[in-house]
DNA sequence: CGCTTTATTGCAAAGGGTTGCAACAATCAA
DNA sequence: TTGATTGTTGCAACCCTTTGCAATAAAGCG
């Protein structure tokens, strides 16, 4: 497991529900919640706190292990970076969600760094608008 | 005042709290939170609750009269439409915050509608990354 | 003006996420 | 292996925001 690796050359501790934490993260192919996290670690460590969960997945964010993205729900996502960039079109009317590749802000993101000297980080967008089916 | 009008307009009922919502958000030129606006209403009409200016002010970004940003300090700053469109890039580092011009979003917003038929509703963004200084 | 309808409000509770702090335990050196 | 150091955890409290619900009061009509 390589975030284990990562993680100890970084100098951060490996605790029992750090792994639990990550190998959880890892089964997830997927947009998964803090939440499903805690319920999975649960199953094996039922005293582990969701804080710890919390403080974890910013963690792995901040090393840029894992993407949050807040998808409209009111409740923030996360994305193993492993399995595969990509952004989203969110309809505000409908819900739908629309799958971009991250290849579309490209050139946006080379834009802001000629002008503007500014590295964007966008591993992961939600961008809110309308749908096909939903402009009137 | 153009968004008494509106409101009535549209068929939303006209109140003192509302009236006083709108007037604090209009002598603001700045990014004002929700706790701003709140404490200038009570100013004059202390009863009026929090959640009413929650409300208000969602109802406002839903009919596109001012928007939405959370520029990363973990609460919700609002910012009047006719004040001028513009988008921030926030140093996850520093803090810095970079004003950018709503026209560098052009080429992308095009882009989606082109290849995707979406609408991308991109009046106020936050990038986050690194700014010229904090690039090690 | 008074009545009816129903949108809006205040309140309290809840929801997702963060944080301060004391207890705990991973790590490392002796 | 033991002890010291200090990063992590659990817990409780808190923050910002949303929401359910009963009471209130705008708005429209006779």
């Amino acid at each position: 497991m390589s975030c284990v690796q990562t993680l100890r050359e970084l100098g951060y501790r490996m605790t029992p529900q750090r792994q639990a934490i990550l190998e959880a993260v890892h089964t997830h192919d997927d947009h998964f919640s803090t939440e499903e996290v805690h319920e999975e670690v649960r199953a094996r460590y039922p005293q582990v706190n969701i804080s710890t969960v919390y403080r974890t997945l910013e963690l792995l964010k901040e090393l840029g292990l894992v993407t949050q993205t807040d998808l409209g729900e009111g409740i923030l996502r996360y994305h193993h970076i492993d399995k595969g960039h990509h952004h989203h079109l969110i309809c505000e009317n409908c819900g739908a969600i629309i799958d971009v590749d991250e290849s579309v802000f490209s050139p946006l993101k080379r834009e802001l760094l000629q002008d503007y000297q500014f590295k964007a980080n966008m591993s992961h967008f939600a961008i809110f608008g309308r749908c096909a089916k939903c402009q009137r």
